[in-house]
DNA sequence: ATAGTAGCCTAGTAAATTAGTCGGAATAAT
DNA sequence: ATTATTCCGACTAATTTACTAGGCTACTAT
C-alpha cells in the first residue's frame, strides 16, 4: 500500500472539479493554477480518471474536464484506486500466497487493515468534501489568490528560485 | 504513507518473538528460516527496532532478539513507525504546509486518514495478535515445516531455480 | 586461549516508483 | 488560420525498496 502525492493530487484536482461544478468544463491549466500541481502530470493523472470513467473530457479551447457522475456518487477511495491501483496493505494482493504459496502469519492483519482504510475511504464522497467547512476555507481562499495576478507571478518566481 | 514488507515484515518479525517468548533469545536466523526473510535484511529491521527500545539483544552464542516490553504493551503501530517514520497520510507531516505554507484542499482528509489508520494499529498489541485463530494455524503449520528437514531444502532450491 | 556463534555496522546495488519535463499530435472554437 | 485545449509517448533525476557482501565486535562453550 502506497498513498502519496499521486493519490493525494487525483483527489483534490477531483475535489477541485467538485467545486467549481456548473461552470463548463474546467481546464487542467486552472486547477494546475489553483492547486499548484504541474500541468503534464496532471494530464498523465487525469489519464487514468478518464479511462476508470470518473471524468468526462471536452477538447479544444473552452474545453477541460467535468465529473462523470454526481459529485455524491464519487468516493475517495476509488479516485485513489484509479490512479494508484488499490489502498490494498497485503503484500499479495488479497491472494494470500504471501509465504512460498500459504499465507504469512500477519496475512489477515493486512487484510483487515485494507478493510478498514478502503471502508473509511469509500464512505467519504465529493459531496461531502465540498460541504466541510475547511474545504470551503481553503477554496475561498484559493480564490482570492487568483483574483490578484502579482501575487501569483511573485509566489511562482519564489518557489522557481 | 507508505505500508510495504518493510512495515509487514517488521510485525511479522515482532510477532514471531512474541509467539516464542519464553524460550530465551531467539536469533534472527530461526526468523529467517521461519517467515522466509532475509537474514541480513531482518539485521537491518532489528537495528531499528532496537534504537526504538522495542527488542532488547543478546549477543554471542545463543544470543538473539526478545521482546523490551511484555507482548501486550507493544502495538502494531509503533512497531511500524520503528521502520518506517510514521503511517502519516499526509504530505506535510501534519505541519498544514502544503501548499506554498498554507493548508492544501485535502489536508483535514489526509489527517483524519492518518488518524484512523493509526487508531486502528495503535489498537492491536502483539498480544492481541498471539491470541487471533489465524495466526496460531499459521504459526503451527510453520513449526510442522520446520520439523522437515528435506522439505526445507527442496523449497529453497525450488525458489532459488 | 581459542574457535565459533551470534549481533552489529557500512557500503553498495538492481529494480521499481515518483514526480515530474518535453515535444508533438489531434481536436474544436473563434 | 490561429489558438486553446486535450491527448500521447518517451525520457529523466531522485528516491525508495529489498536486498547482498563483507568485515568487525561481543560473548560462550570447549
Amino acid at each position: 500500500m502506497r498513498l502519496t502525492t499521486k493519490g493525494r493530487y487525483a483527489v483534490t484536482a477531483m475535489l477541485d472539479l467538485a467545486l467549481h461544478e456548473g461552470k463548463g468544463p474546467i481546464s487542467l491549466a486552472d486547477i494546475s493554477e489553483r492547486q499548484g500541481i504541474s500541468l503534464s502530470y496532471l494530464e498523465q493523472l487525469f489519464a487514468k480518471l478518464r479511462r476508470n470513467e470518473l471524468v468526462h473530457s471536452v477538447r479544444g479551447p473552452g474545453g477541460g474536464y467535468q465529473l462523470k457522475r454526481e459529485r455524491g456518487e464519487i468516493n475517495v477511495a476509488e479516485v485513489i484506486d484509479a490512479v494508484n491501483e488499490s489502498v490494498d496493505a497485503t503484500g499479495c494482493n488479497k491472494t494470500g500466497s504471501c509465504q512460498s504459496g500459504e499465507v504469512c502469519l500477519t496475512h489477515h492483519l493486512w487484510c483487515d487493515l485494507s478493510d478498514q482504510i478502503h471502508g473509511f475511504l469509500s464512505g467519504i464522497s465529493l459531496a461531502d468534501l465540498v460541504h466541510r467547512h475547511d474545504v470551503q476555507e481553503v477554496a475561498e481562499r484559493q480564490q482570492r489568490v487568483m483574483a490578484q495576478p502579482e501575487k501569483l507571478i511573485a509566489s511562482s518566481v519564489a518557489s522557481a528560485s
